[in-house]
RNA sequence: GGUCCCAUCGUCUAGAGGCCUAGGACACCGCCCUCUCACGGCGGAGACACCGGUUCGAAACCGGUUGGGACUGCCA
């Protein structure tokens, strides 16, 4: 009992805390999971805070993707998730409360006195600081605005004195430290009298008892501010770890509206990406394992996941523009690869149903008596392939008679005039065979190759892309086997009009 | 402009002063395997940004330079 009430105080309690202003992106992505990573680890808590307190731009359909790009990678939450706008009053009272202990003031500056005084600074190329004239004003002179109505923000007073300096250790970056002088006097409450970010989330880290601020390194400038939130409140700040910064390949901010889709995850998820593949891939871009591996299991990620092993230094995502085989980073394209092709099968079978069934060509006879042949199918046609999108695709042809025919493929392979008499012949002794399997079929291709005197490569290529209109594929006998005979002879049968040009082109003459 | 952070192959990274003529992964190239394409195996090319200092010894520590990034909102 004693035991279990000390552990629930020393227990971790992590959140992920987006705004719900555009789309769950690879960086939001990875935050939570670094976030969801260590909460598993500790046997912590990881919760769910929507940071929706910016009302102009928080949208419902930006939150669903969120939470369904969450759930879609597995990233499951413990608590939440929670929306920061019912906190509101508790954040005002906090500025109300700072107001009155004297670590905050009014501002009666206005918006446009601050913009002009920004610009000249801009243009005089000085640092602007927002100067604290309206610190000094004197109870009287406060009172007497007030009673005129006069808008006024709420700011935190930073201290003055010289040698006061603000400092934190970073579980990442180690010691950060800043100089009160060098920190302004940041606005708390606007002149509406909503919260901004800094107070809002520092006071919900604190009622939500968080204990490590997992998030990425573009937070670390404004973090001596929360601090001094925290310490005026009399709260003892959470441990801070911030994560290096995922760039695109000009080192610019991924943004959607730069790179486009490729940087959401609702994309990853409908090119078909294997979750877990993208959540190792992205573990990867910013950490590493002491011992170099590479490919992790869940249980093994959350065993090796490690705050200390975050690097410093930003990461890029290596994605080009452009490029058709790369459409993503190469190396999360590998880690997809081998995902599909090595993963238990009985893991891998659901994604490709609900692949096939979203493409309509999927038959509820895979899931019963045809069970053993599409598991046996997949295996054989799986270690080619990159994404699950590739199984109705590039697989198509032992799902569906209705394969595409690549004209390269069929110019390599099918031009050959002397095949439209050998593959009819062919497709009878095909016929013949009373075991469809394997052995057989090569024996009859080797065998027929011998007595017309032909190489048995002309052969296998031709009747490749004959029953699945690419030159690419398992081995042929394998795939023989596994298409089954009916379809390997009718589309033998039936592949005579695409054979040679020339064949073609008679058959016109016929017809006209 | 100011404050802060960062700096190893094209990319992700290992590296806590001698284990480094710098290791791994992706991508690339070659060879092998082979009915094609993958996989796999073997091999190749490819980096410590620069300059000083500390030290017997520096990729590692210190300083500077350069380069990059973050922040600099009554956004989050």
């Amino acid at each position: 009992m004693n035991n279990d009430s000390q552990s629930r105080q020393d227990q971790v309690r992590v959140r992920f805390a987006p705004s719900p202003t555009g789309y769950l992106h690879l960086g939001g992505a990875r935050t939570a999971l670094y976030n969801w990573l260590w909460a598993r680890k500790t046997g912590g808590v990881f919760l769910l805070r929507i940071e929706d307190t910016d009302t102009e731009r928080s949208t419902q359909e930006s939150l669903q993707e969120i939470l369904d790009g969450l759930t879609w990678l597995g990233l499951d939450w413990d608590e939440g998730p929670s929306l920061q706008t019912e906190n509101v009053p508790r954040h005002v009272e906090a500025a109300e409360k700072l107001l009155k202990s004297g670590h905050a003031y009014r501002c009666f500056c206005t918006k446009e006195e601050l913009e002009s005084q920004r610009a000249a600074a801009v243009e005089n190329k000085v640092a602007f600081m927002y100067d604290g004239r309206c610190r000094n004003l004197s109870d009287g002179e406060v009172q007497e605005k007030l009673a005129l109505g006069m808008p006024y923000v709420v700011r935190f007073g930073v201290p003055r004195d010289p040698s006061f300096s603000v400092a934190f250790e970073d579980a990442v970056y180690g010691r950060v430290e800043k100089k009160g002088q060098d920190i302004e006097d940041f606005v708390i409450l606007r002149s509406d009298g909503r919260p901004l970010y800094i107070l809002s989330n520092a006071v919900d880290d604190a009622s939500d008892r968080i204990t490590h601020v997992i998030r990425g390194a573009d937070g670390i400038a404004n973090t001596p501010k929360q601090v001094l939130v925290y310490r005026a409140l009399g709260i003892t700040p959470p441990t801070f770890a911030h994560m290096p910064l995922t760039l695109d390949n000009k080192k610019a901010k991924l943004s959607k509206r730069k790179h486009g889709e490729v940087v959401t995850i609702a994309y990853y998820r409908s090119h078909g990406f294997i979750p877990w593949a993208l959540c190792n891939f992205l573990a990867l871009l910013g950490w590493s394992s002491a011992d170099g591996k590479e490919f992790f299991t869940r249980e093994e990620l959350v065993e090796a996941f490690d705050l200390q092993r975050i690097n410093r230094s930003n990461s890029i995502f290596n994605y080009v523009p452009g490029d058709a085989k790369n459409w993503t980073d190469p190396k999360a394209i590998h880690f997809n690869a081998t995902y599909i092709r090595t993963m238990p099968l009985e893991e891998l079978v659901p994604y490709v149903e609900e692949e096939l069934k979203a493409e309509g060509l999927w038959q509820d006879s895979y899931a019963a008596d045809e069970r053993d042949w599409f598991f046996k199918t997949l295996d054989l046609i799986r270690a080619r392939f990159h994404t699950l999108k590739d199984f109705s695709t590039r697989g198509r042809c032992y799902f569906s008679d209705a394969y595409e025919f690549e004209e390269k493929a069929v110019k390599k392979n099918l031009s050959d005039p002397i095949l439209g008499d050998l593959l009819p012949e062919l497709a009878d002794r095909l016929e013949a065979l009373p075991q469809f399997v394997h052995d057989p079929i090569e024996d009859v291709f080797r065998s027929y190759a011998d007595r017309k005197g032909v190489k048995a490569g002309l052969l296998i290529n031709a009747v490749r892309t004959a029953v699945s209109g690419t030159s690419v594929g398992p081995g042929l006998f394998e795939m023989l086997e596994t298409l089954g005979k009916g379809r390997v002879v009718s589309r033998l049968r039936g592949i005579g009009d695409r054979l040679t040009p020339a064949k073609l082109e008679n058959e016109e003459a016929v017809t006209g």
